[in-house]
Order: structure tokens, then sequence, then C-alpha cells
DNA sequence: ATCATATGACGGATTTTTCCGACATGTCAA
DNA sequence: TTGACATGTCGGAAAAATCCGTCATATGAT
């Protein structure tokens, strides 16, 4: 399900291109200038997020621009939400227990 | 620096793993049931979780205990933060955005 | 129509991940 | 001590990810 998500967030790279992408629209040539990395690759990894619909490209002339999904980042949010919980409730009440826990 | 807790959970097993803790501490052979795979690979995958502090085993007996370490998540969530600005923003203002964007 | 630019996709090499069986260590029980 | 059990680690195989150069396609300019 949101397994696409959380692998294609695996990987630094494709992190970054989304931190990028947080100013707004991007080209891919405009992208690539800010990684070590050739443009075939960068492509590859603007794969990975629009399969994982992370981005999504609209066509601007002769180039594409990548821009953001953001909803798709909520699933990583609800998957956090029940750990959430447990760390909230950890805080709250049992704090003895951290003793014994913590060598 | 979060990189280990991001590639981490890139992989579908640990983040079972981290959701089948939520219930409480486990030993690595009550995890294995749980899993198609076998002892070693399974315990490979607790070396990941445990290399990204994101879980900590505790002796118990001559089994040891798993138990999530919640903190570590919260950098995923302060990963995710800035996201959730850009989406708020969106939905509040600029909805005619939207119809130029989705084609 | 022709040419340059921007991009996606393919083929293949290298690296990393994932998995397993086997072995080593450490704990408990008899 | 000896034996059973729980676990970590190692060596190596198989699979997947990553990267690059190259080719194919599409758009825009001349």
């Amino acid at each position: 399900m949101s397994q696409e998500v959380f692998s294609a967030l695996g990987n630094q790279t494709r992190r970054e291109i989304l931190s990028h992408l947080l100013t707004g629209p991007l080209s891919v040539s405009a992208l690539v200038e800010e990684f070590p990395l050739s443009r075939s690759a960068l492509s590859e990894h603007l794969a990975v997020l629009r399969n994982a619909d992370l981005v999504r490209d609209v066509p601007h002339g002769q180039q594409r621009l990548y821009h953001l999904v953001p909803d798709r980042l909520r699933e990583i949010d609800e998957w956090l939400s029940p750990f959430e919980s447990y760390w909230r409730d950890r805080l709250s009440g049992l704090r003895d227990m951290r003793e014994t826990e913590e060598q």
C-alpha cells in the first residue's frame, strides 16, 4: 500500500528532491544541478517518486515541472500515529519503567 | 543523520516489527513466528533497527526482549513538518492553482 | 524541414540489500 | 559439568538498487 512511499523516502537523494520542491515546482535540469549525479540517475529517482505519487510532473514548454503531491506524505503521518500515542502514554505515566529499561 | 531511521523504515518487514512492538516488548523467537523468514534474517532486521536506535533490547533470562524507542520516530515527524506547512498553505489559499496543475 | 534542447527509457556494470545455513556465545536447568 | 535453548554474527548466494552512457521521443526555435 504505502510501501512505495516509505521505500521512496528511504533514499537520501529522493528526500532532498522533495525538500527542494518545497520552494516550488522545478524542472529536471534545475534539479540536476543540485546533485552530483547524472541526469539519467536523477530522472530515475524522479520516476520512483512519481510511481509513489509523491510528485507529479506538468509539461511546461519543452521541459517538465515537478511539483509535490503533499497528501501522500500524510500516509507516513498516519502510520506514525499509533507510535505517537505510544510515546505520549510512555511519557505521561510510567516514568519508573525507565530506570529498569535503560541499563 | 536520520538517514538510518528513514532507510530502516524503507523495509516492510522492519515496519511490521515496529508495529508488533506496539503491544509491548517481544523476544526474537516471538517475533520470528510472525514472519515467513529465518531467524537469522529477522535477527539482521533487528540489528538494523537497533543501529537506527529505533529499538533496544534488554536481556531477560536466556532471551532478549526488544522494545520501541519511540523518540526516534520524532525525527520523521520533524522532517515531515515543513511539508505539513506546505499542504496546509495549499489547502487554505490557493485553490485556483489546482485546476491548472491537475490536468 | 532541420536542428537544438529537455526528458524518459534501456542495457549493463557496480554496489547494496536481503536471505539462508552454519557456527559461536551466553544463559538456564539438571 | 553437561545439555538444551536463545540469540548474534559470518560467508556466500541471490535479488534489488543505483548509477552511467546512449538512444528515442517530443517540443520549440530557426
